[in-house]
DNA sequence: TAGATATACAGGTATATACCTGTAGTTGCA
DNA sequence: TGCAACTACAGGTATATACCTGTATATCTA
């Protein structure tokens, strides 16, 4: 036990380390980077109902649902009941389609920073292993489909 | 706009995923990743004060207090007052000593089910990656000293 | 040595996150 | 069609996270 050199750990402290420099950046629209995604998100899919939008998200239904009343309070989104009453539809106002468009270039350069900080390759290579870290064990029986995520 | 590619976004969403994973391998210890991340870190530097254990895993102060506060009510670690009065000096308990040996194995599962979504090649690379993502611009202005984390 | 300044926390407030349970609305089937 | 099973949320509870403010303790300086 002498070497915990935990994976999960390390992603984690890096996850906050972004966090911060994104958060910073966008400090003065009043959004932190994760209310910004999720009005992206809602922006690219809506109208969309609060379970499919978890799932777009991978996010627990409960957890977006409270991160989406943040946002509704501040009237940057709205929801509504669908034709199926059980769901609940979410669309961006104008008010969060405006602070949307104001926020891009805040973004942008945090961004800009955080790619500056690993290089053009690195940061494709980042987005690989991440998006393998995401995978849940695809199915191991299938074994003819082989793994089509190679990492240099 | 219509590419919002956000690497920070991507980040904590890898990071959610993986803490779900080590969360459920570490679940019959009563244990988040995070609170063995922290019992283990105490392990190491014990005895420590709290802002110094808040820099060595860059939490900021106020959240790793809560934290603490959470293991110590389990009696997982105890907090005294140290010589400087205003210092919190944290140690581990028998009991959180007895928790982290019980926890070691569940915890060298989950690692190896996340090596296993990457190769070794990619492990590597990640832990590298990440660590740039945590520096903070290292004083541009001394443009002598190269970069020394260059990644294939 | 007294007062100014600095430091380390504690606690308030707010958000992010997830699990669990309860409830309202739908759907499927006898 | 009426009830059973299912589904989508809402809200309780708990933890993680950060910022800000207040307070107790140290330290420094005139």
């Amino acid at each position: 036990m002498d070497q915990f050199d935990c994976l999960c750990i390390r992603l984690r402290r890096a996850s906050r380390a972004l966090t911060r420099l994104y958060d910073e950046a966008l400090s003065e629209t009043g959004l932190n980077i994760a209310q910004l995604g999720l009005l992206f998100s809602v922006w690219q899919a809506q109208p969309i109902a609060i379970k499919a939008l978890a799932e777009k998200n991978q996010l627990d239904p409960s957890t977006l649902g409270r991160n989406l009343g943040v946002l509704e309070r501040r009237e940057l989104l709205a929801l509504s009941v669908g034709q199926d009453g059980r769901t609940r539809i979410v669309t961006l106002t104008q008010t969060g389609m405006g602070l949307l468009v104001r926020a891009a270039p805040l973004w942008e350069a945090a961004q800009t920073r955080a790619r500056e900080r690993l290089t053009a390759d690195g940061e494709r290579t980042l987005r690989t292993l991440l998006a393998l870290l995401e995978e849940d064990e695809p199915d191991l029986v299938a074994g003819s489909r082989e793994s089509s995520n190679k990492v240099s």
